[in-house]
DNA sequence: AACGCGCCCTGTCCGC
DNA sequence: TGCGGACAGGGCGCGT
């Protein structure tokens, strides 16, 4: 499912609705979802404390008390995290079920359980995010250091974009409407950008990921936030799953392609494969 | 080493 | 109406 702008809104809801909060219990269903052993973590997370919720890339980061560990929840491509109280009727296809002490409970959704939750320590969390990329809401990511880290690539732009190893938190659609506002086909390899390519991307990709989270994120068919409701971005795709539509700013209609077995949608006018055609 | 591909799963939609 | 195939916001492990 969700890229940054979508899991950034679930950690904003869960800040404000679960921190200092106390689970009684915690209960796996769907064992498949756990990285490592399911009873330990039910075990580890009996009377825990949630503590500070952040983001970095797609995962969603809960950092408990009485020990430096973490809760690491990636959500794959239908995850959901829930906030209910404890009378809401359960979903189908629950995965995970917190039951906290004032009554209300966390759950975890996932239809096609691609998602996964895993608790780490500091030190083993550290690790794992030394391979993760550039935040691209940081200051460090910078049209500069964008461009120096295209240079070397031979790939797609467009896939280039949803490596977690050198920026992240871009998925299929972000990765579609950056590249359709920066005027840049997304099968150009990534080291053809030159300096004003690099620019007009991550002015693009920093615009429309701000946008999305103004939005509370794109629910394109399953995406909803820990209040169960869903995004507001979808009526401001430009031309994610546009194929055939007019392109918002010359009429030409949208194409779809495909690109590393990735649908990829781009304006063949607004986006040349070649420089200088704008 | 970097990169493409297949796969993990369930649900939905479309063409025959 | 039924059925098979394609496809769906991600990411990992494999082979080249």
């Amino acid at each position: 499912m969700p890229e940054l702008p979508e899991v950034e809104t679930i950690v904003r809801d869960l800040r404000r609705l679960v921190t200092g909060a106390e689970i009684r219990s915690a209960e796996v269903l769907k064992k498949d979802l756990i990285v490592g052993n399911a009873a330990n973590f039910e075990a580890s997370l009996r009377g825990r404390r949630l503590r500070e919720i952040t983001r970095r890339a797609k995962n969603i980061l809960i950092r408990l008390d009485d020990a430096r560990d973490l809760l690491v929840i990636n959500l794959g491509m239908t995850g959901r995290v829930l906030v209910t109280t404890g009378t809401d009727a359960e979903p189908p296809h629950l995965g995970a079920r917190f039951e906290l002490i004032d009554g209300r409970r966390i759950l975890y959704q996932d239809v096609r359980r691609f998602g996964r939750l895993e608790l780490v320590s500091a030190e083993g969390w550290e690790k794992r995010e030394a391979g993760l990329g550039l935040e691209p809401l940081s200051p460090e990511f910078t049209a500069t250091v964008l461009h120096q880290l295209t240079r070397d690539s031979r790939v797609a732009i467009k896939t280039w974009l949803m490596d977690q190893h050198r920026v992240v938190g871009v998925g299929n659609i972000y990765a579609s409407e950056a590249l359709f506002r920066a005027g840049i086909h997304p099968a150009r390899r990534a080291s053809t950008l030159g300096g004003n390519d690099a620019v007009r991307l991550r002015d693009a990709l920093l615009g429309v990921l701000e946008e999305a989270i103004e939005a509370r994120g794109t629910t394109f068919s399953d995406y909803v936030d820990a209040g169960g409701e869903t995004g507001g971005f979808a009526v401001q795709l430009r031309v994610y799953d546009r194929e055939g539509e007019p392109c918002v700013r010359c009429g030409t209609p949208v194409e779809r392609t495909v690109i590393t077995n990735r649908s990829a949608f781009f304006c063949p006018e607004c986006q040349p494969k070649r420089r200088g055609r704008r």
